[in-house]
DNA sequence: CAGAGGATCGGCT
DNA sequence: GCCGATCCTCTGG
């Protein structure tokens, strides 16, 4: 049976807590948790490892040349869900972080797997490992069964999708530059928890 | 309407 | 480390 308090956990991370501004809250939420409802009401989701910061005058940034009917959602209020497709294969988590009217988003990339991890593994397959799950941004997508259905959900409010503040311990957060652009390639706005096994990329952009 | 490119992943060398 | 898959979105004509 499931309760009210079950759909609407009273940990959730919301407006009053989050930072305004991408850069800030892409470090917030460095040991910040994500959490998933899927459709059968069972949990699923883990503990944000790597993040990185996209805003409007960032070439690399979808905000960058203004509106458009895919990317929306990053020019709406702060702490909703902004999801893309991308090379025909994967679907890419954001959380928006500005106010109305300023297109910025922070890029999810890797999360360490906490919660429901049997059903993680079915969305990502029998002979993945531990440490693979949800380790790149495309990957967090698969195994929280994340889609476009959830572009624009307000993360303070959706019962599918949400962030917690878990234990409130912040790691220690490194900074490098982002992974896989042609475009502002130098920018340092990839955030990271020092130390984890969990992150993507080369070793050599994450050191302790 | 055609063309190009992309905030990736998995498999192979 | 390199390469192909795969398709959506945006841009320009």
């Amino acid at each position: 049976m499931t309760t009210a308090a079950q759909l609407a956990p009273d940990d959730r991370v919301t407006r009053s807590h989050a930072p305004l501004g991408t850069d800030d809250l892409a470090r917030f939420l460095i040991g910040v948790r994500l959490m998933r409802r899927l459709d059968d009401g069972s949990l699923v989701g883990g503990t944000i490892v790597e993040t990185e910061a996209y805003t409007a005058d960032d070439p690399a940034s979808h905000s960058y040349r203004g509106p458009t009917r895919r990317n929306r959602t990053m020019f709406g209020a702060s702490l909703h869900a902004y999801v893309y497709f991308i090379y025909g294969t994967a679907y890419c988590l954001n959380v928006t972080s500005e106010a109305a009217g300023t297109g910025a988003a922070v890029l999810i990339r890797a999360l360490e797997p906490l919660e429901g991890l049997p059903r993680i593994r079915e969305h990502r397959g029998p002979t993945c490992s531990e440490r693979d799950l949800l380790r790149g941004p495309g990957r967090v997508c698969q195994g929280l069964a994340v889609d476009r259905e959830l572009d624009g959900a307000d993360l303070e409010r959706d019962d599918r999708l949400w962030l917690s503040p878990g234990t409130g311990v912040k790691p220690a957060v490194g900074v490098s530059v982002r992974i896989g652009l042609s475009r502002a390639a130098e920018m340092p706005r990839r955030y990271y928890a020092c130390g984890s096994r969990f992150l993507s990329g080369p070793r050599s952009l994450s050191p302790r």
